[in-house]
DNA sequence: CAAATATATCGACTTTTCCCGATATATCAA
DNA sequence: TTGATATATCGGGAAAAGTCGATATATTTG
């Protein structure tokens, strides 16, 4: 999933129907990819965003995730100099 | 371990008794730093050393294991440039 | 407000990982 | 060769993670 995220139009064409990609990708589309339940794939983001490797923006009654990539760069960095 | 492997003459005193830290530490030595039973520590150690993350060399009796630094380079990259 | 839609949360089940004790293997010393 | 020591492997039970269906919550539309 992150690293579909790092091609957001490139791997959800659907989301040009959901408004765009602005705010990210909502839920829906990464679950259609993934071939997990809703359920799943909601939870997945849902770790992932606390964890910081994605932001998430609510709309109305979608939700936007959408790449951190300075958590990215922060982890990269990590295993670097601490590990 | 990973860690502690960094700075070998630090964190394994006892390591001198056994020969010194050219070829690395024996397994004795973490296990006793780790508290977990010689069984556990030998699996992870292997599997450390399966995933490239450090080198084994065995002398004799013991087996000793150093970090492969290359490995921790790679693995920042990797997530640097892949994810 | 009611129905429809998108997402989140909950409880249960399955799969994987963690960790142990027991045992096997390899080497050394006598 | 025998006993002692260091490490590896095996089988199993406990803990954690993965995944699902059912249901709850939030929002939009009529």
């Amino acid at each position: 999933m992150l690293e579909w995220l790092k091609e957001p139009e490139l791997n959800f064409p659907g989301q040009l129907e959901h408004g765009g990609f602005e705010h990210g990708v909502c839920v829906g589309q990464i679950q259609a990819k993934a071939g997990l339940t809703q359920s799943t794939v909601s939870e997945y983001l849902s770790i992932l965003q606390r964890a910081g490797f994605i932001e998430a923006k609510r709309v109305g009654q979608w939700t936007y995730y959408k790449r951190n990539e300075g958590a990215f760069e922060a982890l990269s960095k990590l295993i670097q100099s601490n590990l």
